[in-house]
DNA sequence: TCTGGGGTCCTTCAGCTC
DNA sequence: TCTGGAGCTGAAGGACCC
């Protein structure tokens, strides 16, 4: 089996942060356990629910209030995100220790390709069921494995039998596996699509791919003949070890209650600003392009981006850009639920001219960033601010 | 009633240039 | 000089993923 095609895998740890906090806090293993906010009366949703809090319906993706509701004698914990990125370092190692050719999609997950690998592991099959007994060993933690020779089966076959799932699609039998499957299973199937095929009266994979890529393309456009190619097993995509270099980078926050006061709205955009700046200056690169995400109280999202011919990489800079296109959202009267600043077209820093906006003094303004970045990095982000982030009569 | 935060990719439309 | 189409880019929004 998988001798003359790729033996792909993808592992998946079961309900990671809710996994480790068990772990470390033997006090809430066999109990419902909700990661997300350890205050559930605030807003917020699931990170990652504990299979005894599923019981009660609860799932990632679910508003924090909502969870509450369906188990108030659940755990809440906030989650330590620093434990959940050391404990995933230590399971890419492990997996890097078997192929070079590691693709991690998230902290908890990640394809790998075993093609080739027997002369030195053995079969694939028995390579990956090792590997999910060694994750166990040292990390303590259980996750689900799939094997197949094309990735997305691969992903839809670690998820078929969660938790400690263990599932295998043999080369020929792609199709078979796939057919009887829940279209929803699909990658890219979300719920507006679901709902469209399902009015189309498909429901399984079987019935997208007995449409006919023709029709599908006709009712989905490029979109449907991706569709037909996965209802037929078809996944050119090679498992991926290099990361390609990030898009863009952005921050945005939702507040605990709709805002419509100006200076709370200035003072949240400098905020943004000043973390978006400091990711970009560490990753050494500058944006041109900068999207103001706001969205309403009745949860209308609105988006205004600038192109400039100028890169972006320091806090006021981004700011005065990101005010200026504040005054240009027409929100109809309605109060603010969240604010977002993302900057796109990112280049390396040393490669760009930086903004020279008129009135402003680029220099200085690099220097007083430099300080704050090396303060913070010494000292812990935070140490200093700007005197109208503090707020209040501070 | 409720719906986070970090992203990617795609579509549609408008404006511009050739 | 006018007009229309092609092609490109940017803006805005939608859908989806973890």
């Amino acid at each position: 089996m998988f001798r003359s095609s790729p033996a792909l895998a993808h592992v998946d740890m079961d309900a990671f942060y809710a996994s480790v906090e068990q772990r470390d806090f033997p006090e809430l293993r066999g109990k419902p356990v909700v990661v997300g906010g350890s205050d559930p009366t605030r807003r917020g949703v699931v990170s990652a629910a504990s299979y005894e809090a599923r019981r009660f319906g609860i799932h990632s993706a679910m508003p924090l209030r909502t969870a509450f509701r369906l188990c108030p004698q659940a755990c809440f914990v906030a989650g330590r995100m620093e434990v959940y990125v050391a404990e995933s370092k230590r399971i890419m190692a492990i997996l890097r220790e078997y192929t070079p050719r590691v693709q991690p999609l998230s902290l908890d997950e990640a394809f790998l390709d075993l093609s080739g690998t027997e002369l030195l592991f053995g079969p694939p099959v028995e390579t990956l069921r090792g590997i999910k007994a060694r994750i166990r060993e040292e990390t303590g933690l259980v996750c689900s494995a799939g094997l197949a020779p094309v990735k997305f089966v691969a992903k839809i076959a670690s998820d078929l039998e969660k938790p400690d799932g263990f599932t295998v699609v043999p080369p020929g039998g792609v199709v078979e596996f796939l057919h009887p499957l829940p279209v929803g299973r699909l990658w890219g199937v979300g719920p507006k699509t679901l709902a469209r095929l399902q009015a189309l009266g498909i429901a399984t994979i079987g019935d997208l791919d007995r449409l006919g890529e023709a029709e599908l393309e006709r009712l989905f456009g490029r979109w449907g003949t991706r569709l037909a190619r996965l209802a037929r097993g078809e996944d050119p995509r090679a498992v991926e070890a290099e990361r390609p270099a990030e898009q863009s980078v952005g921050h945005e926050h939702t507040f605990d209650e709709d805002q419509d006061e100006l200076r709370v709205l200035e003072r949240t955009l400098l905020e943004l600003a000043e973390k978006v700046a400091r990711r970009l200056r560490r990753q050494g690169v500058a944006g041109r392009t900068l999207t103001l995400k706001l969205r309403t109280a009745s949860f209308r999202t609105l988006s205004r981006s600038v192109t400039g011919s100028e890169c972006l990489d320091q806090g006021l800079l981004i700011f005065q850009s990101a005010r200026r296109l504040l005054d240009t959202v027409d929100r109809r009267g309605e109060k603010v639920r969240l604010l977002g600043i993302s900057l796109r077209n990112l280049v390396p820093r040393d490669a760009v001219p930086l903004s020279l906006f008129a009135g402003e003094t680029p220099e200085r303004e690099a220097r007083l960033d430099g300080a704050m970045d090396a303060l913070g990095a010494r000292f812990g982000r935070g140490t200093v601010k700007r005197a109208r982030l503090l707020g209040g009569s501070r």
